[in-house]
RNA sequence: GGCCGUGUGGCGCAAUGGUAGCGCAGCUGACUUUUAAUCAGUUGGUUGUAGGUUCGAAUCCUACCACGGUCACCA
């Protein structure tokens, strides 16, 4: 229940002041006829030809007042709409003294959205500016967004000052937060260019963009606990997905060459500044590829995206100078893990004999892990965080990769990579697996070593295995984190920052 | 889940055991080209919640809640 505090209080009484002189607060029509950017640029074209023509051009623009500047008979106000700002000059002279008076007294003010019709000029300090004959509220504000007022330096650049910045405040309301804060809204027209760029680029290199079930009556293709929910009708229980893999390369059999999809994961594990409950995913498969050509192809993806977005391929991350320019290193699990701990796993082949020698450098970790588990803790502990330039690690231990390829003539390791930039796990893929026979292994593998562990059981998908038996092409796939790379793109340092809506606990 | 930190008017902050203050916003007034407008005056707080210690608590203690960080977890 609403309990409107000092400030909303003095609102409430204006809205009633409003309707008592009959000014509508909350009307359905508008007749703007410019964007403010619009208007702006409109007067500056004319302007340079033309002075008369430019002061004849006659604009209604609408928007939120966001500075408001009374000053007798003359005010001035920036209203602003999703294109920019421009400002208005009011006069009693030309908006008669009623419609001043509403100015005047505060009835309209601040944050409020206003349509205002006038003529375009250029004030004595030289801003652009519509004076305004006519202003009409279009919606009345009752609670006062926070106040950031900005100051235009002399080189162009822009001063705020006050500032709206408590997390918990601004992801709760995050709508204030865009309101409010111009940067947080760039941030997320630059995340529809990437998936934008995304989509381009498959779209250009032959893919099939398609939509798989997000509910599902069982759950695979990456290890990570579900989301369980509930048909009422069917009593039957569904699984939010945690990956696209399985049903997309059911298309492949189907006879698609190419498939992508782009879309929302949802995994029931613990929030940090990369993780959230549901993320957007985008997950590609390609027949007759194997991983060789898969990290040819997230070289150019990533350049394409950069390109697109940001017009070039380097950027900074929180202070690091990154280069998307290919080609990435690419470097094996084995090597990379000796190269920063000095262990080479290959002289410890069991989970025992790892795990003593990972004791014996000092480090503890998780008893009762499988020997593959153990490598993926020295890999995301030591080499990880080392890998700032985009990095493949490449052939990882089959028993944490049932869906991928072995590695011609090496029991122990298949045809996996995962890419990194900045510290951060990008994306993974593999040459798929399409051998129903060592798929089905793979499975029953996967059930014996985690078991005991339960939570992260990676259960027998029977209609897979039966698809993967009428023939599956060789192919390789890719799966790729769009919140992280978003993240990158934009310099954000949390997931949070790049989600509209991200999880919060509730709030009692 | 463990540990550390934070929580004070709408927003941003101060006050370390002794009368809760400041800036912005708000409100009243002045000002017909301002732009962080300016000038004069002024309202607003049970200090996250619940207990406790103390003559006295925003400050110290306990529990809880939320957020942040970190570790664990997480292909």
């Amino acid at each position: 229940m609403w309990q409107p505090n000092k400030l909303e209080e003095e609102r409430l009484e204006k809205v009633r002041r409003l309707e008592e002189r009959g000014v509508a607060t909350y009307p359905a029509r508008v007749e703007r006829t410019h964007t403010t950017a619009a208007a702006v640029a409109a007067f500056e074209s004319l302007e340079e030809h033309n002075a008369d023509a430019a002061s004849a051009l006659r604009v209604t623009v609408c928007g939120r007042i966001r500075r408001v500047n009374l000053k007798g008979k003359v005010s001035f106000m920036h209203i602003e709409d999703g294109t920019g700002r421009v400002q208005l000059f009011l006069r009693i002279n030309e908006l008669g003294e009623a419609t001043y008076s509403l100015v005047k007294e505060g009835l309209i003010d601040m944050d409020d959205f206003v349509q205002a019709s006038g003529t375009m000029m250029r004030t004595r300090a030289g801003e652009v500016s519509v004076l305004v004959d006519e202003l009409k509220l279009l919606s009345k504000s009752l609670s006062p967004l926070p106040v950031i007022k900005q100051a235009v330096q002399d080189d162009g650049s822009v001063v705020e000052f006050g500032e709206f910045s408590d997390p918990e405040s601004r992801y709760r309301q995050r709508y204030a937060d865009l309101a409010v804060n111009r940067d947080v809204r760039e941030v997320f027209i630059k995340r529809a260019q990437i998936i934008r760029a995304i989509r381009h680029f498959f779209d250009s290199e032959g893919f099939l963009e398609v939509e798989t079930p997000i509910l599902q009556p069982l759950y695979g293709g990456a290890s990570a606990r579900p989301f369980v929910t509930h048909h009422n009708q069917l009593h039957q229980d569904l699984y939010l997905r945690i990956s696209f893999e399985l049903y997309l390369k059911r298309l492949l059999v189907g006879g698609y060459d190419a498939v992508y999809e782009i879309g929302r994961d949802f995994r029931n594990e613990g929030v940090s500044w990369k993780h959230n409950p549901e993320f957007t995913m985008a997950e590609f498969y390609k027949a007759y590829i194997d991983y060789n050509d898969v990290m040819d192809i997230t070289e150019r993806l990533l350049l394409c995206v950069a390109e697109e977005v940001l017009g070039g391929t380097t950027f900074t991350y929180q202070g690091d100078e990154i280069d998307l320019k290919a080609p990435w290193p690419r470097i094996t699990v084995r090597e990379a893990i000796k190269a920063e701990t000095g262990i080479d796993y290959m002289a410890h082949p069991d989970a025992e004999s790892l795990e003593a020698a990972i004791g014996e450098s000092g480090e503890s970790v998780a008893p009762g892990q499988t020997w593959g588990k153990l490598i993926e803790h020295l890999l995301g502990k030591f080499v990880e965080p080392k890998l700032i330039q985009p990095t493949f690690i490449i052939d990882y231990p089959r028993d944490i990769s049932p869906f991928a390829k072995a590695v011609e003539y090496d029991d122990v390791h298949v045809e996996r990579f995962e890419f990194y930039i900045a510290g951060m796990e990008m994306g993974n893929a593999f040459t798929e697996l399409n051998d129903p026979r060592d798929q089905e292994a793979r499975f029953i593998e996967m059930a014996q070593w985690y078991r005991t562990g339960d939570d992260d059981e990676t259960p027998l998908d029977e209609d897979y295995l039966r698809a993967m038996r009428f023939g599956m092409p060789p192919n390789g796939g890719w799966g790729m984190g769009v919140d992280r790379l978003v993240m990158l793109l934009t310099d954000r340092r949390s997931i949070r920052d790049v989600l509209l809506f991200p999880h919060l606990r509730e709030q009692k």
